[in-house]
Parts: structure tokens; C-alpha cells; sequence
DNA sequence: CATTATTGTCTCAATTTGTAACAATAATAA
DNA sequence: TTATTATTGTTACAAATTGAGACAATAATG
């Protein structure tokens, strides 16, 4: 039997995250034929970093380099391992389980990833075998396949857990954005509403935020300034 | 050649807490003849959850069953394979690197978890190729083999990060203690001195303590209150 | 019975956060 | 030109939390 390009029962999948119409979205793929639903995920080269494996899909998928990417969590329990699931997707797709692909039906321990990336810099991109990645709202998500639920919920929760230490809601808008959209983000992730006086201050006094010129929307009332995160 | 019984590529490695004489202290092991030292750590059965494997490994090393354990990161650099190593070890032991254990020297992918045990729960065992499971203060460690090193750091980290937010000190101390006992596994973590009122009464007011009678301990003061964590 | 060391609690100051008020716009309507 | 409107940035004050020390209450000892 030839080796492999890849690791056998190991795997990553990565909840990409994206914010647009004052909600939190992820992408997520639709495989060929099947209405089978499943995050984005890979494997990893023989001689690949893990880290670089993941960063690679990414940028197949969204055509994005330079991503905020963040590993929270190994999932590896035995009932994740669903040969009947993945057998589907692949003779869905014509691939021969008996042959060269064989691997893919064995246990996988899955590497979780969340990304943060701007909404409009992203146009989603199949791979071979899925016929969709799309911007799902967090909240009407289709059914996942295997724990893929189970992954997204645990990727909310870091990100909410991680959003104050790390300061990285910026990372869902584009370089330049008012004080408003940031709040947005920042609401949207923590599922509530934030008084806007209390945040506006509490960014500032962080001291992470550099101020720019104001942005002229043409609406009739004070044009609040732009910013960027400082790095 | 003959299914192993484990997931090849893929290990687990435990960072294991105590705490005594005021200072926080992990377990090591030393392998015989090599002068290598590294974390107790192990291998996942093919039909095993990783977390069961985990605890698993950590019944075999300390007799404890019941342990507060964490995941807290898979570490997948290519910089980690370092097959000469693990040579070492094998061969130290006489096991032929040739036969069955060949699979011990490809590369691994492991992930890390860390766990807070009472320190006189345990009695340390070494397994079949090691000749020690010692406690090591976290200053005073020796070399350790491979990433071993960043992965104490991360753990510690993560701890500290964990902290207060899940008020895990406590699994460090037997059921009962002294809030004197608690700040003191709080300062160990922390790296700081911290203020006996404000923690106090910080503890006092998370409403997770249950007061227990006094103890005396003979000395010439007043008696301190025991504690334990509600559940 | 005074002394000593440590504990549990209280007090007051300092800091941080919650809440509202208010002046400063940038357009629009009169 | 001049109100009107909606939103923004900042300030002001109240409420809550935390920092820092004071102090009384022990439990032994001398």
C-alpha cells in the first residue's frame, strides 16, 4: 500500500467566523448529493506543521492569507468515529473507498480551529468534493454531521471567553471601522447589549485603539471618527 | 505487520499540578540510562476516547482516580519529531526499534492536558521504561526532552488564565482546608503575593465555600475556620 | 493573667463601572 | 438662513467593587 500524503486519524476543523448584518455568521460546507452539512476541515500533511495544515485550508477556502486563527480544542471521543458518514460523502463524490482513500474511513481524532476574518474580504470556495460553502447565522444552522455541533458551540464559547483578554473583535472588521461597528461585533459574540458610553470608554482606556479621520455618511448627524487596532 | 494497538501519530502529554511546601510542583519522569527527562504522557487505544486514555495514564502514574483534568492544547510542529530521541529511549530498554515499537518513532501529534491533584494523594509511579515519577518544583526543573518545556509554559499559562474563572484552586488541597492554605495555592499559581482581606473576602463572596468547624492546631492564635468547596 | 501571633470582620479611601446628561455636530426641513 | 433630528464624544455623578489598614476575638504560652 503507498503511504499517504497525509497523517492518518488525524484531522482539523475550523469554525470560521465572519460578521455581517449585525450577526455572527459561519462558513459551512454542503457536500454533492448528499444534504450533509459539515465544517471546513482538512488534514495534515506527513511533514506539515499542524498549524500551517489548518492555515493552508483557510486560504483555499476563503482566498485569505494573514488570518486570526486560534486552536481551542481536540475532540476525540469514540463516537465521533462514523465510517458510514464519511463512506457517503466519498461515494457521493465517486472516490473508491476500497482504494487509495481507504484512510479516510478510520477513526479521526479532529483538531478544532476558530478564525476571524472580515465578512466582505471572503469569497467562499468549495473544494472538490462539496458543491456549497456558505455564510450560515449562527443561529439557523443546518444539522451538522457527527460532532460538528458540539465544535461550534465549543468554539462560541472560547471566543466569548477569550473576546476581553485578547481584544480580538477587531479581527471581524475590515482595517477601519467606527466605534458603533465595533460594538456591534462585540454584542453580537457575547449575545447581549452593551451600554454605549461604558464601551466606548472601556476601549479607549485599554489603549489599543488608534484614532483616524471621521467617516462622512451623509446622515444628518455628528460623523463618528474611524479607528484601527494598534499592533 | 500487525495492527497496533494504539493510534499511531497521535500521544497525549500531562502536565500534573501538586502542591507543598508553598510552592507548585509537576511530575516528571526519568528514563533509564539516558539522563532524559520528560512529562508523563502515553498513547490513545484505537477504541479508547482520548480523554479516557488520558485518565488512564494518569491512574497508572499517581493511583488516583476522580482527577481534575484539563485539555488545554495539541502540539503539531514538525519541530517536535525528533525520532533520534525516542531511539534512545526505546533502546535504553532494550526494545528493538525494528519490531513491534517501530511506529514509536514516527511522528506524533500530542495533546496536552493538565491536571491539579492533592499532593498527598500520591504516590508516583514509574512506568515499564522509566525509572522515576518525581515531583519537580516548577522553578527547578531539569532539561526535558523535545517541546516538553513549552508545554509546562503553556500549561501554567492556561491555569492562571482558568483561574478565576473557574476557581480551580482548590483541587490542589485535600477536601478540608484553611483559607490561609487556598491564598497560598493562589499565590503559588499566580506568581504574586496577594492581600489576605481582599482574598477573603473575594473567596467568601463567590459563594462557592462551605465553612466547616475550626482547626486547632496548637498553636498561640486563634484557630482558623476549615473550608471546602461546595459542589 | 498579660503576651503573642493569627484570624475574621469592619471601615474608609481609591478605583472602577453604571447611568444619565449634555454639548457638538452633519445633514435635512422649514 | 435657521430650526430640527439623530448620533456622537465627553463629562458628571452615583453605585459598586477593590485596596489598605484598623481592630477585636481568639488559642496557646510565659
Amino acid at each position: 500500500m503507498a503511504k499517504s500524503k497525509y497523517l492518518p486519524h488525524i484531522a482539523y476543523d475550523s469554525v470560521i467566523f465572519g460578521f455581517s448584518e449585525g450577526e455572527l455568521k459561519i462558513l459551512i460546507m454542503e457536500y454533492h448529493n448528499t444534504g450533509l452539512f459539515a465544517l471546513p476541515g482538512g488534514f495534515v500533511e506527513t511533514t506539515e506543521n499542524l498549524n500551517d495544515a489548518v492555515l493552508r485550508g483557510l486560504r483555499e477556502r476563503t482566498s485569505i492569507t494573514n488570518i486570526y486563527l486560534e486552536q481551542f480544542y481536540t475532540f476525540g471521543d469514540m463516537s465521533r468515529f462514523k465510517p458510514a458518514v464519511m463512506q457517503t460523502l466519498l461515494e457521493a463524490n465517486g472516490i473508491n473507498v476500497k482504494g487509495e482513500y481507504k484512510w479516510m474511513l478510520d477513526r479521526f481524532v479532529t483538531v478544532a480551529y476558530y478564525a476571524l476574518i472580515n465578512y466582505k474580504d471572503v469569497t467562499p470556495q468549495p473544494d472538490a468534493i462539496s458543491d456549497s460553502c456558505e455564510w450560515y447565522p449562527l443561529k439557523k444552522l443546518p444539522k451538522l454531521i457527527l460532532d460538528h455541533k458540539q465544535i461550534v458551540d465549543k468554539a462560541i464559547q472560547t471566543l466569548r471567553d477569550n473576546l476581553d483578554r485578547k481584544l480580538v473583535g477587531g479581527n471581524l472588521l475590515p482595517k477601519k471601522f467606527t466605534m458603533n461597528e465595533l460594538q456591534k461585533v462585540y454584542e453580537a459574540i457575547l449575545g447581549i447589549k452593551l451600554r454605549r458610553t461604558t464601551f466606548q470608554r472601556k476601549m479607549l482606556a485599554a489603549n489599543v485603539l488608534k484614532r483616524h479621520e471621521k467617516q462622512f455618511l451623509g446622515k444628518a448627524h455628528k460623523a463618528p471618527y474611524l479607528y484601527s487596532f494598534k499592533k
